[in-house]
DNA sequence: TTCGGTAGGGATAAAAAGTTCCCTATACGC
DNA sequence: GCGTATAGGGAACTTTTTATCCCTACCGAA
């Protein structure tokens, strides 16, 4: 996606997740094809939010990991879908206890920002 | 710790997750403190790959979201003991899930994540 | 007095991640 | 022909995160 300067260790089991699951939208697209939107138009209307650029970029780079795979029907209505791989698949457990654990502590935490962002308003 | 100057939506479980867990050694530095390395200069040796100072300013953010609890000996030699919070102790099933699947994938990832680097010095 | 260990921070640079804008190309329906 | 939908990407930009450098201050030990 981007070109990287720094070299990665992937040595620690919690970098490789991170890589693969971390970022803003990596376990959300991952979650969504699982859950059967499997076309990027159908994602993008998924995650409104996200801009379309961005999916596009973390398919290609959830690709390239072989997160996902692709199949493109080449003729009409121009049409691609993407799937979960075996590595896909085996990361659903982990985003359903990742969405879990923050659903059930989401309001304690939105607490908690909010007051950060109070006190930092306040400090300038 | 940085002025934020997007909103984030801390409505997904997801993104709480994230927001806790993710970046490059917040999980390490989480677990570190479970295993009973308290101490800053202790955390330092433990992730010498980690500049100091940004372990700095994670353990002051996870403070701020009461992931941790910081306790001073205020007088002499000079001692600060970081304890998770009841929040960070319900994080650790979860970092350990993110380690072993991590783990578990480590090589596969590897290998492909190698190729992916490859590529792109060919295509440069 | 100098050195080492402790805890901590300011300033700045560099890298990565995310966003925005605008573009290609195809084919359908009106 | 025009608007809409599909899939996709280039370039430039902003925001966020991580890294680097160098500093304060405390006290003990040598």
């Amino acid at each position: 996606m981007y070109e990287k300067k720094i070299y990665e260790n992937l040595d620690c089991g919690i970098n490789v997740a991170n890589k693969i699951l971390g970022g803003k939208w990596r376990a959300c697209i991952i979650d969504s094809i699982a859950r059967g939107i499997r076309r990027p138009s159908g994602l993008q209307r998924e995650i409104p939010e996200a801009p379309s650029r961005v999916i596009q970029m973390h398919l290609r780079e959830l690709e390239a990991l072989q997160v996902i795979r692709k199949e493109t029907t080449g003729s009409f209505p121009l049409k691609a879908e993407y799937f979960l791989t075996p590595l896909g698949e085996s990361a659903l457990p982990l985003i359903a206890a990742m969405d879990q654990w923050g659903n059930a502590n989401k309001e304690y935490v939105q607490e908690v920002y909010a007051a950060m962002i109070a006190e930092d308003a306040a400090n300038s």
